[in-house]
Parts: structure tokens; C-alpha cells; sequence
RNA sequence: GCCCCGAUAGUCUAGUGGCCUAGGAUAGUGCCCUGUCACGGCAUUGACGCGGGUCCGAAUCCCGCUCGGGGCGCCA
């Protein structure tokens, strides 16, 4: 009977099986040699004596083997408790050695960190490091998630259904593609899908109303730590519903798959936010509601202080805002002095000219150097009372005459400190952002571009005002963020043609330019286009933050390094010219 | 395009101008060991990313490059 390695139980005791699998740890004891043999599911211990210890002694570490053998339960004195297997063993009865195996260039460990190997090394032999229990898991999570939400859209009675991914290239209106030049027609290029987006409102023109795909989509933009230049999306799009169908859908997914993975739950519907409200209350349109530390103007107490760093900026029409924040963050840690100079840095490093910190002593400002804190005198209590702070609290505040740039600096200041203080009450914060501008005005250029996508539909009433407030029409987006993050993202698509063409123009493109770029999706746009609407998860970011980490390529795997090589297979790498100019006609200039 | 951080045996690390002939752990190799579980004991191989500079003297300081990471811009 075959038998995988952590599957070994009580049952199993008396009878003999077979086990496939890795020799992880080896235990030469002389007379007796004792193997932790490993596959996907865990790790069971094979023991080797008599006849076939001179043979077991051949073994090497992640030599594949399989084993015959009889399972026994442990001595109780010899039972690993840490091993989920560890009261039961296997006595071999047989060895086969499928494959030996290289010494590994680094530890296949489980022990955290202590021997972990540096990241690259692990991406160049990724299969090694996918033996690793904390990468299975990872990958089984991932597997999960995936799992769930296929069998979740097929219920709701979706389609699974793939788009290309040689398409026409886009490039006006969004992120760098990565091209792909055809042999056929010299000198015209495909590009790889940045998403769906528009493959996916066709097929809903086509009729088939609910679409869903776990979509690879691709962007030739610098990396994060969260961004990789191929990633998965779960991808949605449905026709004849509306905004509040798809954020329950959502939240109906999400429910599910917070409780049966991971047996947390959520409380629903989410907390929606205006997008002016995100900005003006966390400086963000993703804000981590984790923790509080709202930003509050306090412009009108200020005029009152004697402060006048401040009161120069009031004069002009500036504003002041403040944050106000515990010092104490649990284990008796404290903000130090040279935290909050590290915080004046980041300000300064998001344009502001300064930033002012104070504590709260006795009911009393307190400030380095004191001088601050006596300008203020006059306003304490009405300044404490603004900031509902209390004894042990730190408070800061800047001023600037861009409320724009105070508020996306606060925002920032607001996530650091939320990061360092890291006492949260909530493990998962979801939220809806909603109402989101349809347009951004781009601080270089003054040019209009679409602060999501070009195919967002604005909201009915405002778009008498796209002629002449168009920063003020709001579209029909809504973001899903998640501890900060923004996870997903959906909206009303413009499903009319003339509308659809005027928002091209509106952000700079001629209209032949547009029509060249978009004529197949305003052309289709003309042949009865229904109510469309859609979404879509990233999917990598989704896992990364409910497992608690940092970085995606954790989860995916095989992921690019920063400078977008591939490790695995050393791509990408020089092809050779002269066959670059015999299949594709080009020709390499230097 | 820009800013910041890092690079020491196969791996993880110590190291802040002379105590470095570079220390430890682990892996490897050889020998010993019948209850270990990251087995243990003894022995042993093995490293300062590359190029330049400062200095009597450089793993250590400086410059450039390469590689890796974090960020800004960018990511509809």
C-alpha cells in the first residue's frame, strides 16, 4: 500500500507499506541508521538495521527513495512530539534508491531563519526551496484560495473563461506592456494582457454574462516588494447589476474563505468610505483601519497659539493638521525621541517643510524644547480636547499651504506609526473605498488622465460636468483594501460608444488615436452592450497579507528578482541576431 | 531615471584600521557509535563579490562596477 510520509497513524501500525520520498535528515548510530524521509505532506521516520543498514549507509541527503516496510508504533521514550508522525516509525524492508542527489547548495530546513538562505539563492534553486515546509504551505494556501473562489463563481452560476494573451497593445492609457513581435507580419508586435479589462467587457457584449478567470496579467513596470511583472488576478465581470451586487459578492467570497482557511470572521457589509473622506481622515485611499490615529485639521485652534512657525503658514491660507497617537506600544517599548526624528525626516522627505511633535504629561503639553509647548499654552486644552489625547500621548502636527500634499504626507507619517506601534486589535481590516474621482490631474503635465482606467463609467448626474469640471465627476469605482493594501478593484464600465470615445479624447488622445487604440471596443460598444460591470483580486497580494507577510514572491513560484530576471531559468537571455532578423525582420541596434 | 541598505567558506554569521595566520555554527569528507529525531564524539577540507585608491598597514575607510533587497517616480 502506498502511503504518504505524514499519513503515517495508527491505523497503519502492524501492516506494510510503501513510502516515497526525500532523505532529509540522515541518523547513522553505527548499528542502526535512522531516515526522515519527506514528501509534500510531512515527514516520517524510517529506521534501518539488519541486512539493509549497509545499504541505508549509501544514502545521501535528498537522495529519493522509496521503502518498504512495516509501520510500528514508538517506544514511549522515543516519540518525537514535534513531529506529527513521531509515535509511529517504519521498519524497512526493502530500499530502492530512485535517484541520488547532489549535497544541496543550501539547507533544506524547517528552523526559522537561523540557516534560511539568501533569497536569491533559494529563486536559482527554487525547487530545493519549495521542499521547505513554510514554501508547501504557502503554495497549498495559495491552492486553497484559488480552489474556493473557482467553485464559489460556478455556484453563482459564472463562466470560467480564458482570454487571449497575445493581444493588441494598449499602451496609451495604461502600464508598459511587455511586446511580443510577430513573425508573420513584419514589423507589428502583440502585446502580453495588462488585464483583461477589455477582452473581458466583449464577452460580456457577447452575452455571457458572468464571467470569471484566474487571470495571469502582466506589467513591464519597476518592482515592489508587492509587485511583481506577471501576477495573478481573479477576474470578474457581469452584466444587468450594479455596484452593490458585486461588493456583496465580494463580501460574500471573502466571508468564505476567511472562515473554512483560515477560521476567522468577518464582519459584514464592509465599511464603505468615500474616497474624499479616506483622503481627508488617513491621508490615503487605502487606509489601514487596523488603528485609528485619524488626521484632524486643527487650523482654527491654531490661529489662536503664539506658535509662529505655524501662524506664518495660517497667515498665507495654510492649514494645520494633526495626528495624536500613544507613545507606549506594549512590552514597555516606547516612542523615543529619535523615532520622532525619524519621523520629522519622512515628513520632510514628503515635502513638507517640518513637523511638530508634542507629549502629554499630567494633563499638561510637554515638548523638546520647551519653547514649543509654551507657545501653545493658550490652546492646550482645547488642542488636547481636538485630539481626544490623553496622559502618555504624542501628538503631532504640520502645516502647508497644499492641503493636498499635508494630507497624502500625515497619511504617510500615519502608516509608519502604525507600522512601528503594531498593537492591533484586528488581525484583517477590509474596506470598500468608493466614489473615487473620475479623473486625476496630472501635477506635471496639467493633463487629465484617469486616476483608474479609461473605461470607468462616471456617475450619471455628474456627467453634465465633464465639460467643464471634469476633475469633479466622480466614477463608478470601488477598491477593496485590506490592511492598507488595495487587493482589488471593480467598477460600472462605460458601456456607450459616443461616451466611451469622449473620455479617450478627454485624456489627450486624438480621435483617430483613440480609435486606432480602442475602435474595437467602441465598435462593439454599438452592437447592444448591456449593463457591465466587474472586479478583480490581486490574487498574490490577497494570500502574501492573510498569511501575514511581506513579500509575494513567497507565494508565487517562480517569481522574478527586482531587476525582473528569472532565476530559475536565467531569463531573460540574448537571442541570437541573425535570428532576429530572419524570423522577425529586426534588427538589434546598439 | 533617482535615493537608501547589503555582499566574509556550500549555507548562516562574527568582524568598526594592526589583536585576522579571519572566529563560530551548520553542511561536506574520513573514522567511531543500536534509539536518534537539526543525534552525538574525534579529525579534516573550505571564505573577505570585482576593479581602483588612501595608508607603514585594509575584510574594515574612499571611488567605480556587478549582483541582491527596500523605496521614489512609474504601476489605467
Amino acid at each position: 500500500m502506498d502511503v504518504y510520509c505524514g499519513d503515517l497513524s495508527a491505523e497503519l501500525v502492524g501492516k506494510e507499506i510503501t513510502l516515497n520520498g526525500w532523505c532529509r535528515y540522515i541518523r547513522d548510530h553505527g548499528g542502526k541508521l535512522f531516515v526522515d524521509l519527506a514528501d509534500i505532506t510531512g515527514i516520517a521516520q524510517v529506521v534501518f538495521d539488519g541486512p539493509l543498514l549497509e545499504q541505508s549507509k549509501t544514502l545521501g541527503r535528498e537522495y529519493v527513495i522509496r521503502i518498504k516496510g512495516l509501520v510500528k508504533e514508538r517506544d514511549k521514550e522515543t516519540i518525537d512530539e514535534e513531529n506529527p508522525t513521531g509515535k509511529f516509525e517504519v521498519i524497512a524492508k526493502e530500499l530502492i534508491i530512485i535517484n541520488k542527489a547532489e549535497t544541496p547548495p543550501f539547507e533544506i530546513t524547517e528552523e526559522k531563519g537561523k540557516f534560511l538562505a539568501a533569497e536569491d539563492l533559494r529563486l536559482k534553486y527554487r525547487y530545493l526551496d519549495l521542499r521547505r515546509k513554510e514554501m508547501i504551505n504557502n503554495i497549498i494556501f495559495r491552492d486553497k484560495i484559488t480552489k474556493l473562489a473557482r467553485q464559489f463563481f460556478w455556484k453563482e452560476g459564472f463562466l470560467e473563461l480564458e482570454t487571449p494573451m497575445l493581444v493588441k497593445d494598449t499602451y496609451e492609457t495604461g502600464a508598459r506592456p511587455f511586446i511580443v513581435p510577430s513573425r508573420i507580419k513584419k514589423g507589428a508586435f502583440y502585446s502580453l494582457p495588462q488585464s483583461p479589462q477589455i477582452y473581458k467587457q466583449l464577452i460580456m457584449v457577447a452575452g455571457l454574462d458572468k464571467y470569471f478567470q484566474v487571470a495571469r496579467a502582466f506589467r513591464d513596470e519597476d518592482q515592489r516588494e508587492d509587485r511583481q511583472p506577471e501576477f495573478t488576478q481573479i477576474d470578474l465581470e457581469v452584466s444587468f447589476k450594479d455596484e452593490n451586487y458585486i461588493m456583496s459578492l465580494i463580501e460574500s467570497l471573502i466571508e468564505k474563505i476567511l472562515k473554512s482557511i483560515m477560521d476567522e470572521d468577518v464582519k459584514l457589509p464592509l465599511k464603505r468610505l468615500q474616497y474624499y473622506e479616506a483622503i481627508n481622515r488617513y491621508g490615503s485611499d487605502k487606509p489601514d483601519l487596523r488603528y485609528d490615529y485619524e488626521i484632524i485639521d486643527i487650523t482654527d485652534t491654531m490661529k489662536k497659539s503664539n506658535y509662529n512657525t505655524v501662524k506664518r503658514v495660517l497667515e498665507s491660507n495654510g492649514k494645520v493638521k494633526a495626528i495624536s497617537f500613544s507613545a507606549d506600544f506594549g512590552k514597555s517599548e516606547r516612542i523615543t525621541k529619535d523615532f520622532m526624528l525619524d519621523v520629522i525626516e519622512i515628513a520632510k522627505a514628503n515635502g513638507l517643510k517640518g513637523l511638530t511633535w508634542l507629549f502629554i504629561e499630567n494633563g499638561k503639553l510637554k515638548s523638546i524644547p520647551e519653547a514649543i509647548a509654551s507657545s501653545l499654552l493658550n490652546i492646550e486644552n482645547e488642542l488636547i480636547s481636538a485630539l481626544k489625547a490623553k496622559n502618555g500621548d504624542i501628538i503631532i502636527f504640520a502645516a502647508d499651504l497644499d492641503d493636498t500634499l499635508l494630507l497624502q504626507a500625515l497619511g504617510k507619517i500615519r502608516k509608519v506609526i502604525g507600522d512601528k506601534i503594531g498593537k492591533f486589535n484586528i488581525k484583517f481590516s477590509f474596506l470598500w473605498v468608493v466614489d473615487f474621482p473620475l479623473f486625476e490631474v496630472d501635477s506635471i503635465t496639467k493633463k487629465l488622465k484617469p486616476s483608474h482606467n479609461p473605461f470607468t463609467a462616471p456617475f450619471t448626474e455628474d456627467i453634465k460636468l465633464l465639460e467643464k469640471e471634469p476633475e469633479k465627476v466622480r466614477g463608478r469605482q470601488f477598491d477593496l483594501v485590506l490592511n492598507g493594501n488595495e487587493i482589488g478593484g471593480g467598477a460600472v464600465r462605460i458601456n456607450n460608444a459616443d461616451l466611451q470615445l469622449k473620455i479617450l479624447k478627454m485624456i489627450g488622445m486624438k480621435e483617430e488615436e483613440a480609435l486606432d487604440a480602442f475602435g474595437f471596443l467602441i465598435n462593439a460598444l454599438k452592437f447592444g452592450a448591456p449593463e457591465d460591470i466587474g472586479f478583480a483580486i490581486g490574487l498574490d497580494r490577497f494570500v502574501t497579507i492573510l498569511k501575514e507577510k511581506q513579500s509575494i514572491r513567497d507565494f508565487i513560484l517562480f517569481p522574478k528578482t527586482k531587476s525582473f530576471d528569472s532565476p530559475i531559468d536565467g531569463s531573460p537571455t540574448k537571442i541570437e541576431d541573425k535570428r532576429i532578423l530572419e524570423d522577425y525582420k529586426l534588427k538589434r541596434i546598439e
